[in-house]
RNA sequence: GGUGCCAUAGCUCAGUUGGUAGAGCAAUGGACUGAAAAUCCAUGUGUCCCUGGUUCGAUUCCAGGUGGCACCA
């Protein structure tokens, strides 16, 4: 009998988690998310996190398992993910991944090359390199190191650029020869089933959606993770903007219209990457039947 | 009803001494392999309210109209 993960995906907002509840209850199942902020326990009402009844009702896995200072990426995320899929799949034949954290999702349908984990002191010392020296210094660094990858990457996303370094240092070797892009495979069958609806009633859903937000309590929980806004996990929307405020540069008002302008911004790269993708079947989320349906033909 | 001011991008507005126009905000498209809700790149989208007039040429000047605002009745 063939196993199946069946892939939720889509801009934030769209409405993945009502129509996840639905699916996973049809399919008598479990949800493993996707999301690479609903991971962390102290983001709830910023990040949209499934309400309560829903995670009663449906057993959720990578949501709320980790604290903002756990340091985490999609590599492990690739690995601990991909062993609670196949545990799951002991016991049914359908596993739900929902999630619009793009990079998340990759690594669990291709898979992400092995590269080593890089040391937190050589980080820390080329983030320091960059800072007193700019980008042009690190990018000489990965002309010398790595000259193959230097003609490919983006030289102006000092990010990019950074990590290749440090990739290099850390392996001794090129990060271009670490870089095979292969396909790995998997036990399981992919579905890909993607929500999208018009570009405007996607904004008002966002716009909307961060008004509740605030009304939620998000003011509240942003203050309580003030002291750690150096933290990547926090590197957020909804987090980022409302420290902005605390810190003085603007008023709430400017802060809630950055939030939401932020958030649509988010949502269109999601479509961007998604759209890349030819093996998704798109769907508007309200077609419940429709989306089953389609699902169902895939297992034939 | 009268007088005055205004009408230009999705919004707020600038501008053209007459040669079809540009800022901010918003928006759009794209890249992406161990920070990814991150990071980076690119892009001005327009009956310049309508109809006539003057002019080689009108978004610009003139007249009328329409709509909005203010004041006076």
């Amino acid at each position: 009998m063939d196993k199946y993960l069946v892939v939720l995906l889509g801009p934030t907002g769209v409405g993945k988690t009502d129509l996840s509840i639905f699916l996973a209850e049809h399919f008598n199942t479990s949800i493993v998310s996707s999301d690479s902020r609903q991971i962390y326990k102290e983001m709830n009402i910023g990040t949209a996190v499934p309400e309560k009844e829903y995670l009663e009702r449906v057993k959720h896995y990578f949501i709320g398992s980790l604290s903002v200072k756990d340091y985490y990426n999609s590599w492990k995320f690739e690995q601990e993910a991909i062993n609670r899929i196949s545990q799951l799949h002991h016991s049914s034949d359908v596993v739900l991944l929902v999630g619009g954290s793009m990079m998340y999702i990759d690594a669990i349908c291709n898979g992400i090359d092995d590269i080593p984990t890089i040391d937190k002191d050589l980080r820390d010392d080329l983030q320091k390199k960059y800072e007193e020296e700019g980008l042009d210094s690190i990018r000489m660094l990965l002309k010398k190191l790595d000259p193959v990858f230097y003609a490919q990457v983006d030289l102006k996303n000092g990010k990019r650029v950074l990590h290749a370094v440090e990739v290099c240092l850390m392996a001794g070797k090129p990060y271009s020869e670490l870089r095979t892009k292969n396909q790995k495979e998997r036990d399981f069958k992919i579905i890909k089933v993607g929500l999208n609806r018009n570009r405007e009633e996607l904004y008002d859903r966002i716009n909307q959606r961060v008004d509740i937000m605030i009304e939620d309590g998000l003011i509240e929980e942003a203050q309580k993770l003030h002291d750690l806004k150096h933290l990547n996990s926090l590197n957020t929307v909804g987090y980022k903007e409302l420290f902005g405020h605390f810190d003085g540069e603007y008023d709430m008002e400017e802060a809630v219209r950055l939030i939401k302008r932020n958030s649509r911004r988010y949502a269109k790269r999601q479509l961007s990457w998604f759209n890349r993708d030819k093996d998704i079947m798109w769907f508007n989320p309200d077609d419940k039947e429709e989306i089953l349906k389609a699902i169902k033909a895939k297992m034939q």
